[in-house]
DNA sequence: CCTCGGACGATATAATGTATCTCTCTGCGG
DNA sequence: CCGCAGAGAGATACATTATATCGTCCGAGG
């Protein structure tokens, strides 16, 4: 797992810098810290494990990082947890479409455990965009949260 | 305009009363400060409008009258903007479906001027509830909220 | 050398949301 | 009438999440 991670911020970095972006220590320490969190984790609780290594951290440290990583879409925003988790598909070589948004991505969050997964489902997508085009809007992103019982959960 | 607010309120009141639930004048006076208000409304904007009338007004004054009316379907939280707005479809005999959740809905969040229009799409509805499904997750509610441009703004 | 911009350190403050305890009112059983 | 339970609300304090602002450093480019 160590080694994926660590094969995932490379990846990171080479995204990053083909877009003329810069994965400094600071944001790969932050991002290393979002990866290897088993889920959603809070601005506050990444700055607590930040101080570990960097006395000096404080909120704007963190959130200066997580917009950068937001930006790059390394990493996504859960709003219903206020809570950030790594993107599901940046490892497997898409890494952010550059555009400064991400991709079309949804949640299901499990209301017991807390379990959260990235999905990225083309009916939903395609949906909110034909939705959203009868309004005349114009669509630059969504989020996109479910809640309930993962699989898992639900079975008990 | 006014005439309207005081309808729904009325609407509304009746709807609690048939789930033996009761909107009593603070939180009534709540939902119309809710309704009054242009767009989406953060509580802390909410509890100040609220001290013009009631002194002692404070926080939690403001935070459970909000999740009453949550609970009762009769206006909706805009996780993105940390809001909250008056349920579009109440008015129109909807009013909370009673099981606590409200309705499936979706959001149109204008990045320009702060529009905010509910929609409630079945595709889109379904498609998320075919995606959740097929992960084997139980879908009790989600958050919906696209981001872009509505049909004024996108004109420009 | 100069200076300009991005990244970061550091401090303070804003905005949003909860916990907890008390008090009062109301309806009801005794 | 009395005592009690439960909902609603007042009041204080606290917790959590996010931003504003200013200063410093450093490397790229002129
Ligand atoms: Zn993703
Ligand atoms: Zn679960
Ligand atoms: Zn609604
Ligand atoms: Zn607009």
């Amino acid at each position: 797992m160590a080694r994926t991670v660590e094969a995932v911020l490379d990846h990171a970095a080479a995204a990053c810098a083909r877009r003329g972006a810069q994965l400094t220590p600071l944001r790969r320490e932050v991002l290393r810290l979002v990866l290897e969190a088993e889920g959603p984790v809070g601005a506050y609780a990444l700055l607590d494990r930040l101080k570990e290594t960097r006395a000096g951290a404080a909120p704007p440290t963190v959130y200066r990082a997580l917009d950068f990583l937001l930006e790059q879409g390394l990493i996504h925003k859960v709003e219903r947890l206020n809570a950030f988790v790594g993107c599901a598909e940046a490892p497997h070589g898409h890494a952010g479409a550059g555009d400064g948004h991400g991709h079309p991505h949804q949640f299901l969050i499990c209301r017991r455990c807390g379990a959260t997964t990235e999905i990225s489902d083309a009916a939903v997508t395609q949906a909110l965009a034909a939705a959203a085009g009868r309004a005349g809007f114009v669509l630059h992103g969504a989020t996109v949260e479910a809640e309930g019982l993962c699989a898992r959960c639900a079975q008990g």
